[in-house]
DNA sequence: TGCATAAATGACTGATTAGTCAATTTTTGT
DNA sequence: ACAAAAATTGACTAATCAGTCATTTATGCA
């Protein structure tokens, strides 16, 4: 017998309504009991999935970070030119970012959070190493310009956040504003 | 008779006091006690005043961003080419975002917070418009790509944060980077 | 079916905290 | 020197909230 409409699992649940909650109205202004009304769930069994509130919210920021890089490994084209690997990535995380645009927003208002703790950056930077590596490559082999990879971070999540911004707010020219800035992106950071 | 060492205001000590604990715990997780206590006042003080903790870090934002817009207004290259323009502005970020670490680190993180009132974001949204000005005319000549403002926008701060990030671990590298940095930008942006 | 184990519940508590206010100290003007 | 006004103080309170736990409900398995 083939289950269908298998409800979401209470620990999904508290995720999901903990994501929202968290981006509308911050970490601490929201109790755990609005997150227990908001998911279903009893105030009692939010605890049973997450010890404190605050590995609730690492909990988050660890598996947004994973779907999302799972996401972007799908189809990456390993052995093609750095230039068509970024495009790649680029077109994967702004279709990632529309589709998931809490998590997005999540991940990018408590990636400097004092409530994420130093084991869960670590945790999560392996899951985007596979980019990271490319980038690398490239600008070993001169495709693009050797700059510090911390500024190259910096600049590439300015862009990504930028162009998500700017497709949510005028969904009909997403294709274009995809090409668009990976454009001045690839201007900017390309070799010689 | 010449006033030496005035001592600072109790106002600007909270207001600094407040700064460096919402940066370094966060806005909820830090009390207003911590603050008086930090600032060396008594917990009724910072009452008098801010009305309210919210009054408090609105009040942070507003005047961290307007400082910020001061140093950037002396001596802007008002009649100059639109790059010696954002050459100029990216110096003196730099330069004021080094000076001032911890505000702007507070900037970063509490920018997309939900404790900055839309009122707030108004207010502070002129302070800057003489940059803004120069980025729009620079796109309706030629000089510079026309690509969304907000995008824009987004992409800038990346850069800059990035570039503010990157200087702060290597403080011997700084003219470099920024010199990097900007290049980098430039490519991007330059029209054509 | 019945029993054991696991999951879920929600009333409750100990701790924390934003904001108050009556009392005290400092400043100002004469 | 004095009094009136202004600034400052810190003990206090009403409210909120993370996390507990005794009880109930659901599940798996013989």
């Amino acid at each position: 017998m083939v289950e269908f409409l298998k409800p979401m699992d209470k620990r999904q649940k508290i995720l999901n309504a903990a994501t929202r909650l968290f981006v509308e109205r911050g970490f601490q202004n929201t109790s755990t009991a609005n997150i227990s009304k908001e998911a279903g769930v009893a105030t009692g069994t939010l605890f049973i999935y997450f010890a404190t509130k605050d590995e609730l919210i690492n909990a988050i920021y660890k598996e947004a970070k994973q779907r999302m890089a799972e996401s972007l490994k799908e189809g990456f084209p390993q052995g093609a030119a750095t230039r068509d690997k970024l495009k790649h990535l680029w077109a994967e995380v702004a279709a990632w970012a529309l589709d998931n645009s809490e998590n997005f927003r999540f991940m990018h208002m408590f990636s400097a959070s004092p409530f994420i703790t130093n084991l869960t950056r670590e945790e999560v930077e392996s899951t985007s190493s596979f980019a990271m590596q490319s980038i690398k490559d490239g600008m070993k082999n001169g495709e693009i310009a050797s700059i510090p990879i911390d500024l190259f971070h910096s600049i590439l999540d300015g862009f990504l956040t930028g162009t998500v911004r700017y497709i949510a707010a005028n969904p009909s020219k997403r294709k274009k504003a995809i090409e668009a800035s990976f454009d001045v992106f690839w201007n900017g950071i390309k070799g010689k």
